[in-house]
DNA sequence: TATGAATGAGACTTCATTCAT
DNA sequence: GATGAATGAAGTCTCATTCAT
């Protein structure tokens, strides 16, 4: 059969679609349940694909979560690409706070399995390297985010507030998908952005003059 | 009938002595890899028993999650029982803070696992539910705390701004027992306890006026 | 769409042959060495087949008694729609006689395991409920052919006489079952239906009159 | 300590009435939940002596059934011995029968673990040895005492119909022992012993004559 | 002799993974 | 490629039995 030259719709393979299909159906049920207790075959069953099929994509079932953890660090990357190229040396602490925050709550949010990555759950050794390599990935954008703003902060006092901003972000994380209530998720967003601001404003200010 | 002088009562019965056995090698397994990879058999050859005798003195494996949960929540009890007797009010802020983290470092460092139970890890339904308990005394302990400091704080408030300090210590406890390097965690350690500083100086200097 | 020429259905599907070979397998295992002694993993040994797969067809060992107590509970509706259609008013009683034991006989001594079903060996509640269903049936259908025979039978004397009939049948199964040896067990055949026909010749005689 | 001579109270030893303690609680509970349900634990437990004791006594757990058996074949031979001694020849049938039925069954009715031996129940292999060399017992009691009474009978013949009999007086028992409802106790145990009398009567006046 | 804590073989069952169709 | 029946290693837990006290 020939092919017609048409403006091809960007459009996955069938195996990608397949992946995602099982990554995303995977997300879902290590969230309700866990990652140990869900088994592949029940994945694959929600996926409505054989277990044949899941394990054509995926050598094991570290394998799905390692996957998850990938497409959780892209997507990351892609937040950093997105949002931080603006001029930050101008743009007022509480806004670069916002902007340091939001997209990492919505991300979690649409994805609650992440927090288990992310914090390090009871899950296999691969996995916490996995997790960890992001963690470190974070935590020196996020330094070098500190960095653009104060340059006259050291090197290594840069990563390490960036790391005790990142442990108080997954704490908020943790605390937000932990209830349902909105109102709840708003009032501690609000607490933590007090938090960061209070903490970052005289480490950022004295790094502006230096 | 004439006492014998001083029989000295065993401190621990044999039983008791077992039971923390078990639980401290417990303990060290779920902490080494976790709640689910360490199976009741290798618990009880660690602790030098045989799986029988384990089961003697717990009916299954989540019983011994819950008993640690248990020694964790006795001592965490004896936490504030000990700390927080003196003056709070005229107590200066940083000295407070030094007070409320600083026991539950040891604890976090003594007991690992209970990083797990804090964090609430992927394990049984009973455990979540065993350990979001504990959280929510920690929570009411310290809001109180907050209250006697600055009695111009609502209750509302008060709680908000304590889920949010525990939820920091939470993240500062998973930071430092993730690393061995003991500079690096007296670094973070500092660090958060700057951040609390920053934190709860204008809250509680507000609600001491109020 | 031509259809090919008598394409021959399987007569069983793959996994219904398994069930069976399962079922045989237990039944002849548990005749054996009792249910208690028989293990899962011994039924699955000698089937042949992994004791995955036998889990695959039976959610717990239970249930494959239970599946056995299903499978003879519909070989003797069979029987009963089999045998007992005929003109019962007209035939003799020793006709009668051979007419209800012979069948249950050779039922018995195809399948041993329902002499275990039937006599309420020591195995699980579920199990006894099932086989005492069984046997109720058993006797309201003899009940009824007896008043087939003999109009005049009250319900209540009728379900007596087969109550006690049923059991003195159960006597000759285990009796039948317990030895080798053909000459004995034609023997104890013969003797039990002369008892039969002594009972019950002067109830049914009474019972044709009125 | 000099013993006062006196008229000594018939007594066992210590030792047989544990002995004995430990027996009849384990005839309650096999008779209760089975004889493999039954713990060794549990009999102890419930009999108020430690499982080291009862292992003094019994050197495992298939001995305690065998006692159990013995006992009952004891038992059951004083019946014999208590109950036959009369001149049979000259008694009616009926009350032969009664003679013959009326003691096993109050000794059913009494230890109804007896019935899980009598009838063959799922245990272990040298168990059903033991059952069934009683019963071998009790068909030729049996047979001897027809013997008596119907002098004619071949000694074949008389083994026959004693097994029979047996057979029959099992098939009551467990009906009886099957029922709380003492009426139908009555009826079912009134019709054992018509079908009895019917069977026996031409069979015995036959013998007599011969 | 009595006790009961301790033992460990082995039962039932699950589930990650393979492979014939 | 897709399927899902089959596999079997390994996990949790029980209980008959032993032995130090």
């Amino acid at each position: 059969m020939q092919d017609v030259p048409m403006r091809r719709v960007p459009q996955q393979s069938r195996g990608q679609r397949r992946i995602d299909l099982v990554l995303d159906t995977a997300a879902e049920l290590f969230a309700e349940i866990g990652y140990e207790a869900a088994t592949t075959n029940a994945i694959a069953d929600r996926a409505g694909i054989s277990i044949g099929s899941l394990y054509r994509y995926f050598p094991d079932k570290d394998a799905i979560l390692r996957a998850l953890a990938n497409r959780y660090y892209e997507q990351v990357h892609a937040l950093y690409g997105e949002v931080f190229t603006g001029d930050l040396a101008s743009m007022s602490l509480p806004a670069l706070i916002d902007q340091l925050l939001d997209p990492f709550l919505s991300l979690y949010t649409t994805y609650p399995i992440y927090c288990h990555l992310l914090l390090g759950a009871d899950v296999s050794t691969d996995i916490a390297a996995a997790s960890s390599a992001m963690e470190q990935e974070v935590i020196e954008r996020t330094a070098d985010i500190f960095r653009r703003v104060a340059p006259g902060l050291g090197a290594q006092r840069a990563k390490l507030v960036a790391t005790v901003c990142k442990a108080q972000v997954k704490a908020l994380i943790s605390l937000v998908t932990s209830s349902r209530d909105k109102k709840f998720q708003k009032q501690v967003t609000a607490e933590v952005k007090r938090m960061l601001l209070a903490y970052l404003d005289p480490i950022l200010s004295e790094g502006k003059k230096g």
